[in-house]
DNA sequence: ATCTAAATGTAATAATGTTGCATTTATATT
DNA sequence: AATATAAATGCAACATTATTACATTTAGAT
């Protein structure tokens, strides 16, 4: 259990009274390094040794106590990114735009811009707002713009 | 094939260059009928006579034409509904607010409310916006109240 | 009535997700 | 440092959702 720059992860799990385990150190550190949700399937490949359904489980409690969230991207398919808003235990406040990139098809969490609150039809009684995007992401759009000129 | 009032549905398929068969007009009929949208299990179980894989291929031909438009919900289960904008072969236009009742699993789409245009950060370049919320449904929030009572 | 492209059925396979149970391991306690 | 134990993992089996290839049937045209 090579002892790195990972204290921060294994803070996270004490706090969360989860062991520090191998597999779980793995999927936080490959989830906080990168700015875009990672999808199930990359994160099983990535992952191939740790066993399928360990990988399920841990992203179950990571989910649970607030440390991830879930989001499915166009075609179905579970993506998963880090909280930054103050979730916790059965308590996510992930209220923001998804955007889903139709070239690269990274999952972005674009927090920063506030939710707007407009009237729902009567009778209709929401608890939670996502907004979804998609398109083309900064680098894809530079891209394509290169290919053009 | 019954000769009754699904004139309308006959059309429909004609329009689209499809042929008219049973098991087509039934989805139509059964999608029609309703105010929210159909989730693949549901159709599956009441079509449980239609073989998957043509229920799979004729939702796939109804989406192409843009009849009808697959929705996600909570759960990542795939839900159909039939689209009311202008959409057509290949090209969506179903920008509305999709309504998950977290009691009846039910999805509803709520089209009558424009989505707000809203700038995203630098880069980023959208060309089509869904906006998804949960909570309570007008039947099962009455329920509820109902209860409390 | 005949013809044919379109639609359906059937079987096989893949991808995703869950459950039950045996084994291992992180950590608390002695 | 050894031990005890709940937590975590691995493994096998299974369920659900979806796709592909190919044979057969059928709607609609001639
Ligand atoms: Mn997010
Ligand atoms: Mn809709
Ligand atoms: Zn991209
Ligand atoms: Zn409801």
């Amino acid at each position: 259990m090579a002892q790195t720059k990972n204290f921060r992860f294994e803070e996270l799990l004490d706090k969360h009274h989860l062991k520090k385990t191998g597999a779980r150190l793995r999927v936080l550190s490959m989830m906080y390094s990168k700015n875009t949700a990672t999808s199930q399937p990359d994160l099983e490949s990535v992952m191939s040794d740790i066993d399928r359904v360990t990988l399920y489980r841990i992203l179950n409690v990571f989910e649970e106590k607030g440390i991830i969230h879930k989001v499915f991207d166009l075609n179905g398919t579970a993506n998963y990114a880090v909280c930054h808003a103050d979730c916790g235990e059965n308590h996510h406040h992930d209220e923001h735009l998804h955007f889903n990139c139709t070239n690269c098809k990274n999952v972005y969490c674009l927090d920063d811009l506030h939710m707007p609150r407009l009237n729902l039809p009567e009778g209709f009684k929401a608890d939670s707002f996502t907004l979804y995007a998609s398109g083309l992401c900064p680098k894809c759009s530079k891209k394509s713009a290169a290919t053009i000129n």
